[in-house]
DNA sequence: GGAGATACTGTTCATTTAGACAGTATGCCA
DNA sequence: TGGCATACTGTCTAAATGAACAGTATCTCC
């Protein structure tokens, strides 16, 4: 793939920029305003060569409508968007998306999975799971509604408050354990609502 | 705000999606076509309840150009786009987003740093880290051309390869350590070259 | 110095598109 | 039964827009 000149470049970015940022495609008119052009038919002109060598896609036609193809566009998934529940109250699967207290985006490659309308996030409070290597501070990306194996990582309703134990299945026995010699070992799962399964986790550095 | 009727609910759908599988606002007739109006009308009606509602932006006058506000977008941020690197080669900082392996997707509230062009990643090959709970098969992000402070987790160039390791100051002399028992403790770090600097990290579930 | 590419100005034209007007059918609620 | 909102069909218009044509200046490379 040839390289693109300066100005090109410039051209891509400004319009990349904008689709982030307004979600919508400039116009030539706008592209040509943002530089100074007096005339459309610069970004014309631009936009032809641009495509010419591969940086933009066909959309003959219709308008606002360039499709950037950059490297890193060339690797990028679909990205999903997770809410964040601070705690998650009992009466979960009714009303979700109006409680959610923030937005994990990430793209599904990442993620490892395909999220459903059941996905959600949790920040991890404490260091009950420090033994699985999930610290306080992580954000933690569940399943709900699906039946964990044991071993895995779960989300459990204990006094009213989500926390985050290994499933275990003790002679057919459910059981949950905490990660941390700290805490008590084995809590029997029969009365425990089960929230949702670990799939995926995002920690930020301190600081 | 007040609820969307169905198949009110049915058009911001197809908005959203077609907005994300194409990058690209779905004009008025594109939607009539895909709910077989035979009057485009039917979604200019629809698309005014809708806006009347406030699930929709004013974008007056612009074609193509339906800005969708929906309750978690309202919580959405920016999202970042990070290279990912298999291993790092020594002359990193001409050539980057040609030898990307792959593209980490997710935003920049979670991500907690806004990146720089010299924000990378790298999947973690090991478990030389497992004392900071990074694990074999995490993906770290990397901040490139700063700093470290003491007691940060770096990646270094040793053998040819990108390695983890703490970065510490003793007595003013910087070095590396590994965070497994395992591995050998302090290497000095005076010509091994940091490439990055922990940001944050990314896990899937095993299986 | 000349050829060719880039980087524009200025203009015209056909198409796409949003927005408005007029009218019909259907279901719901009082 | 009447009123009202939703959910459409059908038509028209003006503005937004992409695309094309003609022309100029500058730069690099040969």
């Amino acid at each position: 793939m040839p390289d693109l000149t300066v100005r090109q470049q410039q051209i891509v970015d400004f319009i990349q920029l904008r689709q982030e940022q307004e979600g919508i495609c400039p116009s030539r008119a706008e592209i040509a305003d943002h530089f100074g052009f007096r005339s459309r038919n610069a970004v014309n002109e631009h936009l032809r060569l641009i495509r010419q060598k591969g940086f933009i896609g066909e959309t003959e036609g219709k308008m606002r409508a360039l499709k950037l193809i950059t490297p890193l566009q060339r690797h990028r998934q679909k990205v999903a968007n997770i809410p964040i529940f601070g705690s998650i109250p009992a009466g979960f699967a009714q009303a979700k998306v109006q409680e959610a207290k923030g937005c994990v985006s990430i793209d599904i490659g990442t993620l490892g999975i395909t999220p459903t309308p059941g996905t959600f996030a949790l920040e991890v409070r404490g260091d009950s799971m420090i033994g699985k290597h999930i610290m306080d501070g992580d954000i933690v990306v569940l399943e709900q509604g699906v039946n964990p194996k044991s071993g895995e990582v779960v989300a459990a309703l204990i006094d009213n408050e989500s926390t985050l134990k290994t499933f275990l299945l003790n002679r057919g026995k459910p059981f949950l354990r905490a990660e941390n010699p700290k805490y008590p070992d084995l809590i029997p799962a029969q009365e425990l609502v089960i929230q949702g399964v670990f799939r995926a986790l995002i920690r930020r550095a301190a600081g």
